[in-house]
DNA sequence: CTTGGAATGTCAACAACACTGACGTAGTTT
DNA sequence: AAACTACGTCAGTGTTGTTGACATTCCAAG
């Protein structure tokens, strides 16, 4: 507590302690990350899943059901409520894909890229504060660590940024 | 918006696509985070709202119901029913407290501190990889950032890490 | 051209975990 | 004595996840 000066020599960083710590502020830092969206989006019929599948289509125009099921990694069943509200409400458009008919494409109607835009205002304006203050080389150790931290099969989708109708 | 080349190297880290990239990372990072623990109470009667109460007393031996809630950031109906179980299972006890006997002081049992061992070591297997990958310097930045995106309201809960009876 | 399998969607039932609102009980403070 | 605090509980509701079963549509291989 006195003086935790960093010495990668004893690894002082991986002690049980330390790691403790790093649950934690992961933990709470989570909370801080969703709760913008989560508040604009309550007593509005949607929630956090609803976020989601509005952001990944959002990157990810014309991405197809089963390619948001492998992101999000939740059951076909799920992630269908979802979408269900979202297209019926006119946010998300689903059309027959050219290629192969069976598949469904997923685009975000005007209406939803106006909600995506207010929820990822939102996120992002708290993502740049907290990096403002910390500053570039402490964002890159962030990423660095966040990214280790991903299973391997999650690590795939998020460097995969660009899927589109193909 | 199409150059603004003023300090572009050193904010090029606080684009709206970094931004991105950095909450999908963020996402994708908390699924890995929780993937174990979750898999270990799966089936198990109990999850993730039972892993953070466990946490946490474990954290704090003889916080109080209160403390718990402030937190955790839930309703005293939710926490209640997961303390429920957990005490019905003699997993934590709850003792009057001494000095204002309105309270109750939470404490784990032997079979607590088991299964908090059992998930902690897992969930901290998986930091102390993710660490030693990224280096520690990355390690004190990534801990930065986690800060910083923190409400203000819980960074004091995390920084008062020492409660217990008093 | 039929058939097998893949992709998608839907229905029903259920569980975990959160919420609100209301109420009760014990104990502390004013 | 009255007001407030800490805790617990009952009842109802909502979001998000799960299984399991089944139908439809369509591509592709025999």
């Amino acid at each position: 507590m006195a003086d935790d000066r960093i010495d990668s020599d004893t690894l002082l960083f991986l002690t049980d302690e330390q790691l403790r710590r790093a649950i934690e502020a992961m933990f709470f830092a989570y909370r801080g990350f969703t709760a913008d969206p989560d508040r604009l989006l309550a007593g509005q019929g949607y929630g956090r899943a609803h976020h989601r599948a509005v952001h990944f289509i959002n990157r990810s125009p014309g991405t197809t059901v089963n390619n948001l099921l492998a992101i999000l990694g939740v059951t076909k069943q799920s992630l269908n409520r979802v979408l269900r509200t979202l297209i019926e409400d006119g946010l998300v458009e689903s059309r027959v894909g050219q290629r192969d008919r069976r598949e469904r494409h997923l685009h975000l109607t005007e209406a939803g890229r106006d909600l995506e835009r207010v929820l990822s205002d939102a996120q992002r304006a708290r993502m740049r504060t907290a990096f403002r203050e910390a500053g570039p080389e402490a964002v890159a150790g962030f990423r660095q660590v966040l990214e280790h931290m991903m299973d391997p099969e999650l690590r795939r989708h998020f460097n995969a940024v660009k899927e589109g109708e193909r």
